[in-house]
DNA sequence: TAAAGAAGTGTGCTTTTTACACGAATAAAG
DNA sequence: CTTTATTCGTGTAAAAAGCACACTTCTTTA
C-alpha cells in the first residue's frame, strides 16, 4: 500500500478517526483608562475547582469556532459586539486531565468602562491587572503570553486599540494604553506628532474634566475615513 | 440556573459535549532558487477525487497537532526535518463535506533543491508556481492566501527565508527569494547593504558558478550568532 | 581579442525617528 | 482675590534609516 492509499483511506473512512473535544477558551483584555487587565475566573467545579482560568466553552456541531467564542464571551458577559480575534490551537495529550480537548484560543478587547459588568453573569469572574494576575489552570498561562505578545504586535499595525477605549478618548488615554501594551514609556511629543500625522482621529470641542484643572480635548478614531485611506491610498496604521 | 453553573454543566459532563473530527492540512512552500512554488495533491479519492487539494490527515488521539503536521509531511514527503508553523483553525460548518470537521493548517517551507523528491510518496504530488497553482477543494484557498500572507510577515522579521534556500546561497539567490516572498523587485545595493548590515551571513571563499560567467560568492546563514545576538542584544532581524 | 552577461560596489538626498522644555489654563486652597 | 498645584499642549534640531541611482570587474565563449 503507497502512501496515496495510506491517505486514502484515512480521508475516505471517516468514521474510522477519533473524535475529539474542541473548546474555545478565551483571553480577555479590559483596559479602564490606567491599567491593562485580564477578566478571569474562579472555578467553582472540577477539575481544577478553586483555581483560576480563562473562560471557555466546547464548540457545537451546528456553529464554527468564531460563533463558539462568540458564545462563550456573552454567557460571561452578556455582551456580544466585543473584539475577537482567533489566537492559536493547543493541543498537548493531557493538557486537559478529564478528557483529551484540543482547545482554540481566542482574544478580546473590552473596553471596561463603557460596558456594565454590574450584570457580570458569573460571580466568581474578576478583573486582575496583568501583571498580578494569579496563577492560571491547564497551558491558560501559556495562552494569556502569547495573546500579549499577539496584542503587542497587532496594536502597532492595527487600530484594535480603539477596541480598548471609549468611544471619546484623550490623548492621554490613548499613549496609557499603548504604553501598557508595549510595557514601555513613550514620550508626550513624539506620540502626539505620530498619532497626528496618521490623520485617523477627529478632535472634538469637547473637553474631559476628569483628570486635570484644565481639561482635555477628546478625540474619536474615524474609522469610515481609516478604511477609505486603507482602500484607496494602500495606508498602513503604524506606530 | 447562573451561567456559572451553565458553564459547569459544559465543563464537568464532558461525555455529553460534541466530538468533532480534527484535521491537519500543510501549506508546503517551496523555492528551487528562481521561484516560490506550493505542493499539492491530485486527489484520487473522495469526495472531490481528481480535483487539487492541499496534502492533510487526521489529528490521532496520542499525538499533538503539531507532531501530526510533521507526520502528514514525512507521508507525503518522507522528509521530517522541514520548517512547520501553525497557521490557523478553519471550522465552517459544511467546510467538509463529508463530515463535521475543524481543520487547523500549517504551512511548510521546503529548499526544494536539497530535497530530493524522486521517492516522493504520491505519484500524484506536483510542484506549482504560485501564480498558477490550481483551484483547490473546500476552503485550501484560503488557507494558502492566509500562509502567504504570515510568510510575507514572517520573512521580514524572522530568518525563515532561509529554510527555503539550500545551505549555501548566493546574495542573489536570497534577493530573488525575496523578490518572490514580496512579489516585487528590490534594489540589489540596497539588499546587499541591508543584509550585510544584519551581520548574521558569513561568506564563503567558495563560489557559485551556475548563473554567470563570473561566479558569485556564496553565503551561509550563521544561525548561532544570530541567536546570540538576539539574546545579548536583543537584536531583531528586519529588511 | 571582442562581446556578452552577471557580479560587485558607494554616495547623496529624502524621510523618519528621536531627544528634549516651557508657557497656558484652570480649579482649589488659603 | 491671590497663590499654588497640576496637567495640557506645542516645535525644532540632530541622528538614523531608507531610497534612488550607474559604472567597472571578471570570465567564458565566439
Amino acid at each position: 500500500m503507497d502512501a496515496a492509499e495510506k491517505l486514502n483511506m484515512e480521508l475516505n473512512y471517516y468514521q474510522k478517526e477519533d473524535q475529539t473535544l474542541v473548546a474555545v477558551d478565551c483571553i480577555i483584555f479590559g483596559f479602564d483608562k490606567k491599567n491593562l487587565k485580564l477578566l478571569l475566573i474562579k472555578r467553582n467545579f472540577e477539575p481544577e475547582k478553586g483555581k483560576w482560568s480563562l473562560i471557555g466553552g466546547f464548540l457545537k456541531k451546528h456553529e464554527n469556532l468564531d460563533e463558539a467564542a462568540v458564545r462563550v464571551l456573552k454567557t460571561l458577559t452578556g455582551f456580544d459586539d466585543i473584539y475577537l480575534e482567533q489566537l492559536h490551537a493547543y493541543s498537548k495529550v493531557g493538557r486537559d486531565p478529564g478528557q483529551r480537548t484540543i482547545s482554540v484560543a481566542y482574544y478580546a478587547l473590552i473596553d471596561v468602562d463603557s460596558h456594565n459588568f454590574d450584570g457580570i453573569q458569573i460571580d466568581s469572574a474578576s478583573w486582575f491587572k496583568l501583571k498580578e494576575a494569579p496563577e492560571l489552570i491547564f497551558d491558560h498561562g501559556e495562552m494569556v503570553e502569547k495573546a500579549m505578545a499577539r496584542l503587542r504586535r497587532r496594536a502597532l499595525t492595527k487600530p484594535i486599540g480603539f477596541e480598548l477605549l471609549p468611544e471619546k478618548f484623550t490623548m492621554r488615554q490613548l499613549q496609557n494604553l499603548y504604553e501598557s501594551i508595549l510595557d514601555k514609556k513613550l514620550d508626550k511629543r513624539n506620540f502626539i506628532n505620530k498619532i497626528n500625522s496618521l490623520d485617523v482621529l477627529v478632535k472634538l470641542d469637547e473637553k474631559d474634566m476628569s483628570a486635570s484643572r484644565k481639561g482635555a480635548y477628546l478625540y474619536v478614531f474615524d474609522k469610515e475615513k481609516y478604511q477609505k485611506k486603507v482602500e484607496e491610498d494602500g495606508f498602513s496604521f503604524k506606530i
